[in-house]
DNA sequence: ATCCTTGCAAATTCTTTGCAGTTAA
DNA sequence: TTAACTGCAAAGAATTTGCAAGGAT
């Protein structure tokens, strides 16, 4: 999907440093502020934590961005899609998506509730194959 | 069910500040650290910050709390009961469980992944009826 | 032209650590 | 008895803020 569009529609200005965190937030998967800053020091030499900070915060409330949590990490972000399934490592902290319909769960969820929903975070936690492998 | 026995499963001590720990987090249902310290000063002057801290975090690392975010606030900790969906408010901040069979999800993901998934963290986010209300 | 955004540095807030004394088992 | 736990204070991280200069619309 087109960034500029999504932006312009939180009437957020398209600047090359919201570009480059959306574009790496991408390219990652999920990744932390401090990486995430990290990496676009490579191609951004002048982009301050700070812009880092102020953006990834503005466009988490937007919900342009959503937030994982796993233990002994830090919050993990990454670009909101439709919803589905994050399965979290608990030793390595690698996040993986599943696409599998939890619309259904949703819609149940809200008419019973009163909520009015809008977005979801769903994870679920363990070990992946090779932390498995690791441990055994 | 009883902290005692699930403290020393994990082979942790039983502690008055533990119980008290355990205790304020079950009668507040989900609340964050900072919160968590000031009501516990309320009957126990003594304790440390510090200390909430420590056991927050490997009480969360040891499953026995799980952890929620959500926009705008700070991560908020409860008891880890049966896998069940949180309803996250994005205004108030507020999060309400829904006790709703999610273990065919969990199965079908374990099977389909080839993950060992052994907890779960669903939030599904938007607004409370009360929030609803303010904002119409 | 205007309002938003950035980068810097400082301030603040949050979380962890080391250690000496205390306590549960 | 002894290994774990607590509280304190200090250190260390993480995050936010204020503001002047620059940039997008």
């Amino acid at each position: 999907m087109n960034y500029i569009e999504q932006l312009k529609a939180h009437a957020l200005k398209v600047t090359p440093q919201r570009m480059a965190i959306l574009e790496e937030i991408e390219a990652a998967g999920h990744i932390d502020v401090d990486h995430l800053y990290e990496i676009l020091r490579m191609n951004f030499p002048s982009i301050s934590l700070a812009t880092v900070y102020k953006n990834v915060n503005q466009m988490y409330e937007l919900q342009i961005l959503e937030a994982i949590k796993v233990p002994n990490h830090k919050l993990q972000y990454e670009i909101t899609k439709a919803p589905h399934i994050h399965l979290a490592c608990d030793s390595c902290g690698s996040v993986m998506d599943m696409q599998q319909c939890i619309g259904e769960l949703i819609d149940s969820a809200e008419s019973e509730s009163g909520y009015r929903l809008n977005h979801s975070t769903v994870v679920l936690n363990g070990l992946c194959p090779s932390c498995q492998k690791k441990s055994a």
